[in-house]
DNA sequence: GGTGTCGGTTCTGATTATGAACTAAGTTGC
DNA sequence: GCAACTTAGTTCATAATCAGAACCGACACC
């Protein structure tokens, strides 16, 4: 992306995530720390990662305030890392990335299932109304301008496009 | 990348989604077909994007069955690019990261609001446990082998807790 | 027949990723 | 005491990828 010259960054959120996290190798960074990963190394060993770019991504990260970077031992200084409050926030839309993978990629099945942790049953996601008390689907989104805005578009293309040639499904490697 | 040298795709749904819309552009392009965009020239003048790389992430998008191409007039053929229902799935990701853009990048408040286009009112987006007939957070989140591996570890770091050596807690391949 | 629109492609230079090698501060083995 | 190993990096040269400017082609308009 251009510097900064296009739209200005709060002129969208999702351009503002994607400052930050809009990169292969640090979603796949996020996605090791979600499961549990914090050392340089480990994510090194699990991704196959290049050393300076895994330690540019977990600089970055860092800076931005998705992760910190804490001592854990003296003797020799080592550090991990290890997610925000701000990088745990970004667990909805790991999941989503991953069910859709899930529901779309796969030829056998999710190769993990995510589970409410009380009572073991799979998890579901999705949008709520609270006024209307009940869950929706994507199509049933809109947008309303924010306070600083004055356009009103749709956020759902407005035709679910009536063929959907099954050929195209194949997975790009 | 390296090519598909490590850990083999279908092993992490995340991992093959990105293979797809891993790339900053592509998000964008997607963000901008749920705004009701379709024709080359309007994705390249709103996201300011130089032409090839627009076609070049378009064709993937087609070639991936995330979106089709269709001609929309016949004389000089032109042609319109929507999202296919696997596109359309994709909106809870995209719905997610704007959240989180939201919450944690805006200085003044949300660019734009989305509302369930029903009553108008903001939708929200959660966790939701059929069984316990109850919506959950991040920290709910546990995760079970799918139907061909045999680990469990939990998805959510566990919280900002003292020591828990990332090693041990290290995820299979 | 000149200008404009739309949807591209080609070519070239800039950016980024990559692997290999090196550094640094220790620990472990013998 | 010395070699080998561990962890967390950095530096460097090269390879791959990306992005931008300019161009192309088919038609519309006037």
């Amino acid at each position: 992306m251009p510097p900064s010259s296009e739209s200005p960054p709060t002129d969208c959120s999702i351009a503002a995530a994607l400052e930050i996290i809009g990169d292969r190798w640090t979603i796949l960074i996020l996605r090791d720390a979600f499961r549990g990963l914090r050392r340089f190394d480990d994510f090194r060993k699990d991704l196959d990662i290049a050393r300076p770019v895994l330690s540019d991504r977990l600089r970055k990260l860092v800076d931005a305030g998705v992760m910190t970077r804490t001592a854990y031992q003296q003797r020799p200084e080592r550090f991990e890392y290890r997610l925000t409050r701000m990088g745990i926030e970004l667990s909805p839309a790991l999941v989503a990335l991953m069910r859709w993978g899930d529901t779309w990629l796969s030829t056998d099945g999710p190769p993990t299932v995510l589970v409410h942790d009380v009572c073991g049953h799979p998890l579901e996601q999705g949008f709520w109304c609270r006024t209307c008390q009940e869950t929706f689907s994507p199509s049933d989104i809109a947008s309303r301008p924010g306070l600083h805005s004055h356009r009103t578009d749709p956020i759902s293309p407005d035709t679910p496009d009536p063929q959907l040639h099954g050929a195209t499904r194949a997975r790009v490697t």
